[in-house]
DNA sequence: TCAATATCATTTCTTATGAAACGAAAAGTC
DNA sequence: GACTTTTCGTTTCATAAGAAATGATATTGA
């Protein structure tokens, strides 16, 4: 048996799995062979670094992963000596999580090299070739968020590069 | 500590994961609730449908997922009865897969969910738009081609939507 | 005030994935 | 024509993720 009905060449969900996760494993090789980082290490580290503290619960909300996933991350982070953790003083439940400063100071080597891979596979294009782009991407999100059974779509950080959205 | 350094909101790679997995979560409940089928079950019917007979080989090529998933996905769907597995005469270590009928009629009803699906989402996308984002992450491909430590794009399939490339 | 409920983080438990190992069959080599 | 090497599919094996359960603390309500 066989069919011409269905082309998952041009199928989006498909489409941008595999580009997602071309990506995602080139970058891991930055995180991950030199520095030692899963994927869910690396995105708390980065969502930690922008808070003064963060319980596990708001981590969780931002960073698109499961409870259980991060708090596993956190503790390996925790291990290895890049976050602290300490329980909260008002409420005995919540644990409190900082960068230590040898968690800042890998982030910052991460950061570095993670702009350059990015700068890397966007060289070729203009800012108005990115600025395209997030707001395909950005109008995607909304047609997502306008399905009830869509999941969330994590927030947006504050301090947005208005140099991008225009 | 607290750093401003880097802002994942606007990370290519982190903001990709994030679409990607949104939209294919979503779409999985046509496939997976519906019609009790996986991931990598529903990309290797797809693949199986639009040629005569794959070995798990070709499959694994064009599929982007690990020749062991492809062999269990194969097996998952031959045990549902959707494809059957005969010997290759010409060369006994291949395994020729193709689709059954009762696959085909699977398949038929979820090409019919999968597109309106996509519509769904695209709705409010004009043709431009479309031909926009295509172009884009072909763009987005090319750049991880010129990588040598990129994992390799699956191949296009032959049948091009013209109509969307120009 | 004390029981019932809710919330937070962690810990099972189950399942899925990919790396490496494996056995079978073909191709290459002498 | 046997021996080595390669290729194919499957099967371990180890690891990672999420669902559900757990234990601890807060909050609510009678």
């Amino acid at each position: 048996m066989k069919s011409d009905d269905f082309n998952l060449s041009y199928f989006l969900p498909y489409q941008l799995a595999i580009l997602s996760s071309r990506i995602s494993k080139l970058l891991s090789k930055v995180y991950g062979d030199r520095y030692g980082l899963s994927i869910p290490e690396w995105r708390v580290l980065v969502h930690v670094a922008r808070r003064e503290k963060m319980s596990v619960r708001e981590i969780h909300k931002c960073v698109n992963f499961e409870k259980p996933t991060v708090s596993r991350a956190v503790s390996k982070l925790e291990d290895t000596g890049l976050v602290a953790k300490t329980a909260s003083e008002q409420d005995q439940r919540l644990v409190e999580i900082e960068l230590t400063e040898a968690g800042f100071d890998v982030l910052k080597g991460i950061t570095r090299e993670a702009r350059s891979f990015e700068e890397n596979i966007l060289g070729e294009f203009s800012e108005a070739d990115r600025h395209q782009l997030y707001v395909l991407m950005e109008r995607l999100h909304d047609a997502l968020d306008k399905h009830p059974e869509a999941a969330n779509r994590p927030p947006m950080d504050i301090e947005a590069r208005s140099d991008l959205l225009g």
